[in-house]
DNA sequence: TTAGCAAATGCAATCGATTGCGCTAATATA
DNA sequence: TATATTAGCGCAATCGATTGCATTTGCTAA
């Protein structure tokens, strides 16, 4: 018969006699001689447990290589730590940044993220928001999609108290917190910045007028034409859906109609990149003879030619903001509370294509 | 004394009864007056649950509005139905992209994702790899960062038989399922491209050595110049970041260093457009005096002046395959499993900068 | 010496869903 | 008719961490 392997009789520890099952308070109790409650009070820097025993938790905790299964927190006190974000498309610079800024302010506070894309879809919206309740998230960071004119899908989640934040693609059908960038601002400044320049037939490509982000931009499109004594033509602004197809059709749209225009303020950065294709296929010159300017400081506006102004919308800041503000609603009653409307300036960043001097 | 509230003693439907509690299996339980093993086995659709039965418990839970704590169910049999992607940056449309492909099919199967951004840190890969063991994934997809050049962060997976899978930037330090596109074949065909243009000097970009997909992007581009008959020139691979500056330094070195050279095959777009830049500020006509090729076909590559020829790597099929294989690893025992590495074609598209005839 | 109190820890229930085992009644087989 | 079998369901434990309440121990004050 086989020799049994040699198994001293004496304690072992205990890192070599489990092999690999998972590794529970249970163990870290069983080792240093105190139940589970201790353990967990320990963990959780409770005040009735004592420094001594609080170390001696802690050190076994990292001598068994213990790992707080949070699945069962989470099942425990209702809080998953987990909190959705819900994206157009996360594949633009903007998007992605803003992203960026939320996760590390969640990850700070031990949260996990989330991210999920609508695709501008309504019901793709529809989908997630219920996809991320069933996951039972925390809280909910949303930017509209662009079809989104229907907001029932958010009763749901403001019913259940979870906390929900708009960033950016926002509305007012809805009292919400939010996070906007100042759109009116920076399209006036946009806008005084072509006239500037002495264009003086500006149009505007803008998209649907149920989002507060146009709504905006083509109100400081029109205050800043008023400003300046410039009748405002409702010819000259172009509604598309803002990709660079979308660029193109207006384009051709207003040089079909003969609209004598010689600059473009698009409140995208693809749109006008579309203008840009469209402009240079009839062989018009860019600046000197028609100026444009985007909206968004997508990375390739500083790849075109000629390269793009546009307005850079700090999304990392809005991230930040919307973060905060989100964290501020997870921590603290929020009945009666008012809703808060936090707005972030933008920068307009100048460049070649709006500058004739 | 107060006068308590009326009370009928005669059953009041449940959903009135009840104000906003969370609802759960008991619920349905007590509603038709069973028990709750019942009701979890009838929403399983467990054989030994008569169809009766099944549908009493279906149609009350839709009733009361009963939705499954996927919380609890992840407790008890260890499966938190949700899988981790890590991607180098998000804020690319062949990632994003993939993506997407991954999360439709996760989707499909009631997986939820949980998407994080390494932004090509190697501390923030494996910091990114222990949050997702934390949130207790059962698996994860990756994507590896620029600067990974050392893989112990993924035995923690490996040891605890959770599900890796690489796509896109693996390595073959590491025994892990993977799908990749045909960077070898890709590569190839685009110098194979630029030579049947009449180019004989060409330039190859490329980034870290340690990176499987540009080992073999390089691969491709010396057997097709082998192939054709031309030497080897080392002295025109330069290595950058593979980002715009990067591309921009490596024109600069090449032109600096007086090498003479007539097109440059890129192994991402983003250094190619870095190169146009330079070309075009020194007058160099593009396609006529130096060719270009890129690679992933970001969709900025159709905007730059002229068009940017490049390779598309079907991000989607990516996403799908390595979603299949992930699956496939989800379902069935791994033990004694070969790895399995999938290689999906890609395309080279043609545009105006490489194209003289 | 003993009630009184506080500090430190244990006990057991709980969160919601799942599941092995056991029980009952009905149907089948001998 | 008596025993097997099976369908259909309940009981109770379980997943791992948390927490209200009870208990123990040591110490102080009366």
């Amino acid at each position: 018969m086989d020799k049994k392997p040699f198994r001293p009789i004496f304690c072992v520890p205990y890192k070599l006699m489990r092999k690999k099952e998972k590794i529970t308070i249970h163990d870290i109790a069983m080792e240093i001689g105190v139940t589970a409650s201790t353990v967990s009070r320990a963990l959780n820097n409770h005040p009735r447990i004592s420094e001594t025993t609080k170390k001696m938790v802690l050190d076994a905790a990292k001598a068994i290589n213990y790992k707080p299964n949070r699945i069962a927190a989470a099942l425990r006190h209702g809080k998953s730590k987990l909190i959705g974000i819900i994206v157009p498309t996360i594949n633009r610079n903007f998007f992605s940044s803003i992203v960026r800024g939320i996760e590390e302010q969640a990850n700070a506070l031990d949260y996990k993220v989330m991210i999920s894309q609508s695709y501008d879809e309504y019901e793709k919206e529809v989908a997630t928001i219920e996809a991320l309740l069933d996951a039972r998230v925390d809280g909910i960071m949303v930017s509209l999609g662009k079809n989104t004119h229907s907001f029932e899908h958010f009763n749901a989640v403001l019913q259940k108290g979870i906390p929900l934040v708009f960033f950016d693609r926002t509305t007012d059908e809805l009292n919400v917190n939010q996070v906007t960038i100042n759109d009116y601002l920076s399209a006036y400044q946009a806008t005084h910045h072509l006239l500037e320049q002495g264009y003086r037939h500006i149009a505007h490509f803008t998209s649907h007028m149920k989002i507060r982000i146009y709504q905006e931009r083509l109100r400081g499109y029109k205050q800043a034409l008023l400003d300046n004594g410039i009748n405002f033509d409702p010819t000259l602004v172009v509604e598309s859906n803002m990709q660079l197809d979308g660029g193109q059709k207006s384009t051709r749209q207003l040089l079909d109609k003969n609209q004598g225009f010689d600059a473009i303020f698009s409140a995208s950065d693809y749109a006008i990149v579309g203008a840009l294709q469209e402009l240079k296929r009839i062989n018009v010159k860019i600046p000197q003879e028609v100026g444009l300017v985007g909206f968004s400081n997508e990375p390739f506006t500083a790849f075109t030619e000629p390269t793009l102004s546009t307005v850079d919308q700090k999304a990392v800041s809005i991230g930040k903001s919307a973060a905060t503000l989100f964290f501020e609603m997870i921590n603290t009653d929020q009945k009666n509370k008012p809703t808060v409307k936090k707005v972030v300036d933008a920068n307009l960043i100048i460049r070649a294509s709006s500058q004739r001097f």
